[in-house]
DNA sequence: TGCTCGTATGTGCACGGTCACAATTGTGAT
DNA sequence: ATCACAATTGTGACCGTGCACATACGAGCA
């Protein structure tokens, strides 16, 4: 004869308690492991827990502790980069204990990231991880004053020092070195919007490469990640055949360039040499197979979970980790030029 | 002399109503809107809380009225629909005032699934959505014979008749039927896993056109969604060139298809015709641009939380919405065969 | 004036956990 | 048996908000 009292709501802590017979702290002190519970007691509790499919309500606990386990995610799910990070960064939080609160920013007007941002602070979150690494972006959580520890993935550490990023200049120059190394002179560089911090630390790689090469510098094509913006962008530049190479900040763009090369009648790679950048899944399957710089986005995720929660316990960030090194990888899009 | 008493922690209801000279009960009310309250008391208030930089506690405020005003999100982000179906699901639900929290699965064996969905049912989500369209997935959902309601973006309506889809025969009928009009009669199918809901529909989806009008069909190639399964599966098929024509379950495998192609001196599309399906932002930039179905995932998302939104506040779902159609986008990668 | 009714506000408790502290039980040494 | 002390368990308050109900105020009407 179990008497089940729950009628309508949910079991409590003190449902359990009272047909276990014990106190509703004693409960409390078997979800907790507290160590000095007598197993006997803790099975009896268990075993009630059980039968009446308890579970914990979590918005009475982060109530009473004063602590949410959640974390936020404001995301610019744009491109491929961080739909890839993101999932690892949910694994990884989940995996601690942690709750994932996403908002998205379509636009990047501050309105747009002022609301998601409040959004976020609304529930209480503990911490932030931005991977909408714009300008902006920045510029908001700054005046906003967010008293939240955050953490981003962009390249550049302002704020908190509690950045992360895979070491995008390094990546850049490896692209173009490679060019450089395989003769050619005249290359472009099909840049991401600049208001996207790696875009710009992109940038800053090739002019970096190239100036230290010693090689002419023509001015970047300021582009917004997309396909379409490349081949478009590629209809416009081989109307004048004055270069032999393109850098492309992505490898989205870097398809709609060859789009663009392959209507214009050029043959890939002996009339023109094409670097991409993220190493996309579909990157080994473009015609030619593009090279291009590999990211480790997951890893990258993972990291800035590690990040954050280190700086939500210890106060303190841990000790600064290594960026993650992009690495080249070639594959038949690139040749030297003609001559 | 403005007394501020919250020494550590945030401010509260009281504190505001305290500074306001009110009652906690009626900054309660200008919080939620309450009707009668006085312009002149409602405006003090406000300001008191702009004063203090108040924020409501979510978790007191999901433990007192008994809803977490959360939904849960499982995913397994795998392919490229999902991920800006996402984004569209979490804006929706932002826009209604809910919260998102992700769950991913890596892995779909049934332990993965009931972690996953532990997690979120741990975290008192009001509903969930499930955009994992796995047959195991359901069986799951089924067993552990979970308590929310729960939307789906699978394409037979299963449990509770939550669910939402592109019609996926129709998309798969279309691109079959396009193949057979322009002549071809050997015609291969590479499927998708076929423990995705979304796969099967679309197998069946491409035999039942093929059975209607009359064409020999092929043993259909069971694949996993990656160009490089497309690639791989290729090489394979092409050994023995006993087809003109291939429909793959999405753009991914099309793409590593072509790569095969092309690497065995096929001419695109006069010795191969491909068809895809999804319409991702980067098909129309393949070389040639393929011809696929395209899938309005952000609207499939949009929906997807209208109706789960409909069913908890009415209980019951909505009047039954229309699936959305899908549409064949005819490009390059298709002609009539050789002969 | 007394009564009713509607508007505006206040009071006290409940929600489901955790915390601090008190109380009880068990153990071993004397 | 007695005591000190640790191990185990119980008691009550509290976290911040919303709800049900009570109260105060003012207007309209007999």
């Amino acid at each position: 004869m179990t008497l089940d009292l729950p009628k309508g709501r949910a079991p409590s802590i003190r449902d359990v308690a009272r047909l276990a017979g014990v106190s509703h702290q004693t409960v409390s002190r078997v979800l907790n492991d507290h160590p000095s519970i007598r197993d006997s007691t803790k099975a009896k509790v268990l075993q009630v827990m059980e039968d009446l499919q308890y579970r914990p309500n979590r918005a009475a606990r982060a109530l009473s502790r004063g602590r949410s386990r959640t974390i936020g995610l404001l995301s610019a799910e744009s491109a491929y980069g961080p739909a890839s990070s993101i999932a690892a960064i949910q694994d990884a939080a989940q995996e601690a204990g942690y709750y994932v609160n996403t908002a998205n920013l379509t636009n990047v007007d501050p309105e747009s990231i002022e609301a998601a941002l409040d959004h976020l602070m609304n529930q209480s979150v503990e911490g932030i991880v931005v991977i909408a690494p714009q300008v902006r972006v920045f510029d908001v959580l700054e005046q906003l004053s967010i008293d939240v520890p955050f953490v981003t993935l962009s390249s550049r550490g302002l704020l908190n020092d509690n950045s992360l990023s895979v070491d995008q200049m390094t990546g850049a120059r490896q692209a173009t070195r490679h060019l450089i190394d395989l003769g050619h002179r005249q290359i472009y560089h099909l840049a991401g919007p600049q208001d996207w911090i790696e875009a710009e630390a992109r940038m800053r790689g090739f002019l970096d490469e190239m100036w230290e090469k010693d090689v002419p510098t023509m001015a970047p094509i300021l582009g917004d990640w997309t396909a379409d913006f490349g081949y478009h962008a590629g209809r416009e530049l081989l109307r004048m055949r004055d270069f032999t190479a393109i850098f492309a900040s992505n490898d989205q763009m870097a398809l709609g360039f060859m789009h663009a090369c392959r209507e214009a009648g050029l043959v890939l790679p002996r009339d023109m040499s094409i670097v991409g950048f993220d190493d996309i899944p579909e990157a080994a399957h473009f015609w030619p197979p593009l090279t291009t710089v590999r990211q480790d986005f997951a890893e990258l995720g993972r990291r800035c979970i590690a990040l954050l929660l280190s700086s939500l316990s210890d106060g303190a960030p841990s000790e600064r980790p290594e960026p993650i090194v992009p690495q080249l990888v070639v594959r038949g899009s690139t040749a030297p030029p003609l001559f």
